[in-house]
DNA sequence: CGGCTCCTTGAGGTTAATCAATCCTGGTGG
DNA sequence: CCACCAGGATTGATTAACCTCAAGGAGCCG
């Protein structure tokens, strides 16, 4: 379902569904196989794309014919979107593995948005509330990595105590990525997240078994997350 | 005029006569001194700003001090929009220089936004831009030091040369900042920017004067650019 | 000249990546 | 039921990056 693709892509999650539904109808699902070209740097700008599965990768083509990357896409993120305000690809695309993509074309999205105003204040509004996030991702980049985790940890244990009862002591939440992954969101590697999480085990700031994992000592985190 | 200077913002280009009018009609002209607070991060969100001539910068303070720079604003240059959907600034903004900037009260622009489509999708565009902006600064993060100051010789030379007659050997660039300034732009320290140059320069990859700077082999600094 | 501020240079320490080995753990087939 | 594997997860040792602290320049204006 098309709608549910969506749905799993940051910049249209939070999206009504009469707003999904509209959207949808202009997406086109698109399926390429590994290391196929979707567009090229320089080409006019038609479309811009979300992945829907498999793996892309943007890239420019440098003068002497080597190629830079400049990104890796993955699942439920977008591409292209300069084409919204460019005239041509500033960089290509190729495919890494089997994919599915949507694509919407700039030109008839452009139609639905000032056909329907309200899917643009939607969209306006995820947008502003992802700048807000990747915000403070880059702040917390800077930050050395207890501080990343501990503030990771905080983040999980609100969100998933305020889908249990709130007020109830929130004992164990699940990771929800494995350790590989949850290191490279964090930006580090698997080592330096093992030894992370074993220091906080250590200093009885939280308590881990397996997957589960038990905050402990919230002022602790907290003061952990602040540098 | 007001609507000369909305017009040479990229936000507002292209938006008919009318629109401007609407826009200059909710503008408040107002001034900076140089090194002049703008809005702190976390302060409720009241408006946003068009950076007509100056210069602002948009940093998040850390709570030990230590500041984090996320962009610079150049004239033209909107900054603050996310206030549109958000009740607090995520980020704090000072001037550089001295600075003219139009105002824009959140709520009397969401109302224009709803009556004029055109508007939004004009915010769509800027936003996405900055998206890809933050998405890349991100990414750089990830990278060590000597990569992230390639990629910003090497964007910096791009746009100058841009400016300049095209295909003209493009000379020499000017550091638009302190070197302070491009520390904190870069997410590090001027000693280690200082450094950092200074390999550069042994390795013949740049020359440098001051604060004007030569590119002298762009594979190698592309090679560098890639970690 | 003195007092700035900005930049550079040096030494030392800390953080975290890298490389390599070991340990689980769940799944598989005998 | 158990031996055995494969992948992820851990642990240890080493190395490199880069931040910190401290001490000089270099330019600039009074």
């Amino acid at each position: 379902m098309i709608v549910d693709d969506l749905k799993r892509s940051p910049l249209f999650a939070g999206l009504g569904d009469a707003q999904l539904l509209e959207l949808a109808a202009i997406a086109r699902p698109v399926e390429f196989e590994a290391d196929a070209g979707i567009f090229l740097q320089g080409e006019p700008a038609g479309a811009f794309f979300v992945l829907v599965r498999g793996g892309v990768k943007i890239f420019k083509t440098l003068r002497d014919g080597r190629t830079a990357t400049l990104r890796h896409v993955r699942p439920g993120e977008t591409f292209g979107e300069s084409v919204l305000f460019n005239d041509h690809y500033p960089a290509s695309a190729d495919t890494m593995d089997d994919s599915s993509l949507l694509r919407f074309a700039v030109d008839e999205f452009r139609r639905l948005l000032t056909a329907e105003p309200e899917v643009g204040l939607a969209l306006i509004a995820t947008m502003a509330r992802l700048m807000v996030m990747l915000n403070s991702r880059i702040e917390e980049l800077l930050l050395p990595v207890p501080a990343r985790l501990a503030r990771y940890v905080l983040d999980l244990r609100d969100k998933q105590c305020a889908v249990a009862a709130s007020g109830k002591a929130c004992a164990g939440c699940r990771l929800p990525t494995s350790k590989r992954e949850l290191a490279a969101r964090l930006g580090t590697v698997p080592e330096t997240l093992s030894r992370t999480l074993d220091r906080f085990k250590r200093a009885k700031v939280i308590a881990l078994r397996s997957d589960t994992i038990e905050v402990l000592d919230i002022p602790a985190l907290e003061r952990i997350a602040q540098r």
